[in-house]
DNA sequence: CGGGTAATTGACCCGGGTCAACAGCAGTGG
DNA sequence: CCACTGCTGTTGACCCGGGTCAATTACCCG
C-alpha cells in the first residue's frame, strides 16, 4: 500500500519505485497519540520532522488570556516544517484531533532521504511551499471573507486535500472536526459556526452530520466560497517540471 | 556598507567576510519600481527570487469582487520564497509600497550562493522559517486579536524587524504605510484604523505622523498587543547553532 | 443509566463596517 | 505664488455581522 506522503508528493512529480520505497521506510509510525492530546508544545525544542501517517491534527497558537487560533490542519501525508530543527523553540503547538499516528523523522533520516532522492527532495520543498501558500490563503480567508464564505472555503480546501490521498469517496469524506474546531480555525464562535453551517445546509451546499461531509455540487460550493484553486498548486504528474527547466 | 540581507542573516548566525561578500554580490539592484506599482502579479510564473534591497513592499491577494488582503510586508533584507521556481504560477501579487529597489536573483546565482556558502544556506532557510512563523502569527492576529491589539501588534512587529537592519533610530522609525495599507493588512477598514490609531495615541502608546512612528515605551506597547517575541526567532550571534548539533 | 462532550436555540449586545462629507497637504502646472 | 488635483486622514450618523450568555437537547460510551 502506498503511503499518504508518496501519494501527496506525486501530485507534484513522478516518483520512481525506489523513491517510493525510501518514503515508505521513513513513514514508519513511531508514536500514536490519543485524540485531543498535544503532539508537541510551544516552547519545546523541535527535534524531528513530524509526518502525519494516519489521523488529523492541527497547529494552534494561544493568547495569554486563553483565546485560541488554529492556524492549520494536518491530514495524512502532511509534514511539519522540514527545517524546523534550525529553530530554538516551537512558536506554536500541534495537537491531535483524532487518534493520530505520527512518524517522527530524525534530522539524519531526513538528510539521507533528501540527498539520495533529489526528486523527493524537490517534491518536499514543493510541499512546504504549498503549505505556506495555504497559510496565506487563510489570512485572506479570515481577513476578508464572511463567515459563510469562510466555512465554505475551508470545507472545499479540506475536501481537495483529502482527495489525492484517497480519503474521499465520490462526493463525501470523513470530517472529524467539531464546530468548535472550525470556529477556532476561522476566528468565529462555535455558536456562529453552528448557525452558518445550517445556512449552508439550507442552501443545499453541504450535508454534514456524524462527522461525515457530503458536497453535492463541488462547483457550486467553490463559487460560494470564491474558491480559487491556484493556491493549492496542484500539478499532476509533474509535467511542469520539464517545462520549467 | 553591509547589505540589509547580511545584517538580517546575522541575527541567526555569524557570517564570514567571504559569506558577506557573496551576499553583497547577489544584492545588486536589478530593478527600481515606483511606489504603488506591482513587482510581480498573481498568475505570472516566478522566475527569480526577489530580494528587497531598499524600500518597502507587500504581498497581497484579492477576491473577485475586489476585497484585498495584504498578507505580508517586506522590508529591506527580506526575500520572497526561496524555492518559488518550483511553482507554476504565483498565487499572489507583490507590490511596492515606497519606491523600491529589488535584486532579482536567478536560480543559478541562488544555487551558487547556497552551495558554496553552507552557513548562508542555513541562514536563508532560517529566514524562510521565520517568515512562515510570521504568517502564522498574522493568522492569530486577525483571527483573535481586537483591532486595538492588532494594530499595536503590527507596529511592534515592524519596529522589531527594522531594528536589526539599522532602520530604527532609538525609539522611532519611518513607517511608509497608509492607514488603508494597515487596514488591508489587518482585515479592518481605514475608518476604523484611523479611530484605533487615535486611541493608541491617546493612551500614549504611539506617536505617529508624517509617516514617522515613535514608540515611547516599547514594553508597554508590547503588553497592549500581547506580543510574544518568540515567533520572530531572534537568535543573536548564532550561539544556538552550536548548542543544537 | 450516568456523565461528558458536542450541537442547537433564543435573547440581547457591541465591535467594527458603511456612507458621506470634509480637511490637510504634496505635487503640478501655469 | 497660487489654483488645481488627488490622495490621505478625520469625523459623524447609523447599521449589521457576528459575539455573548445561558439554557436545552442530542449523542456517545462505558
Amino acid at each position: 500500500m502506498t503511503s499518504a506522503l508518496a501519494l501527496r508528493l506525486e501530485e507534484f512529480t513522478r516518483l520512481s519505485s525506489d523513491d517510493r520505497a525510501a518514503i515508505h521506510k521513513v513513514s514508519k509510525v513511531t508514536r500514536v497519540i490519543p485524540a485531543r492530546r498535544d503532539v508537541i508544545r510551544e516552547g519545546e525544542k523541535p527535534q524531528h520532522v513530524h509526518l502525519m501517517v494516519d489521523g488529523w491534527a492541527c497547529r494552534y497558537k494561544t493568547l495569554p488570556d486563553g483565546r485560541r487560533q488554529i492556524v492549520s490542519f494536518f491530514v495524512p501525508g502532511d509534514l511539519c516544517d522540514l527545517n524546523s530543527y534550525l529553530l530554538k523553540e516551537m512558536d506554536h503547538s500541534i495537537a491531535a484531533i483524532t487518534r493520530l499516528s505520527v512518524a517522527d523523522i530524525s534530522r539524519n533520516d531526513m538528510e539521507d532521504l533528501t540527498s539520495r532522492h533529489p526528486r523527493v527532495n524537490q517534491a518536499l520543498w514543493w510541499e512546504s511551499l504549498v503549505h505556506a501558500s495555504i497559510q496565506r490563503e487563510w489570512t485572506l480567508n479570515i481577513g476578508q471573507r464572511t463567515a459563510y464564505e469562510r466555512i465554505a472555503h475551508l470545507l472545499v480546501e479540506l475536501f481537495l486535500r483529502l482527495r489525492p490521498i484517497g480519503l474521499t469517496q465520490d462526493s463525501s469524506c470523513d470530517l472529524p472536526l467539531t464546530q468548535t474546531d472550525i470556529a477556532d480555525a476561522q476566528g468565529l464562535t462555535a455558536v456562529h459556526v453552528n448557525r452558518t453551517l445550517q445556512e449552508l445546509r439550507r442552501d443545499g451546499l453541504i450535508e454534514l452530520e456524524r462527522r461525515r461531509l457530503r458536497i453535492p455540487d463541488l462547483e457550486r460550493l467553490m463559487q460560494a466560497a470564491m474558491f480559487n484553486r491556484n493556491y493549492l498548486h496542484e500539478n499532476h504528474d509533474g509535467r511542469h517540471l520539464d517545462s520549467n527547466e
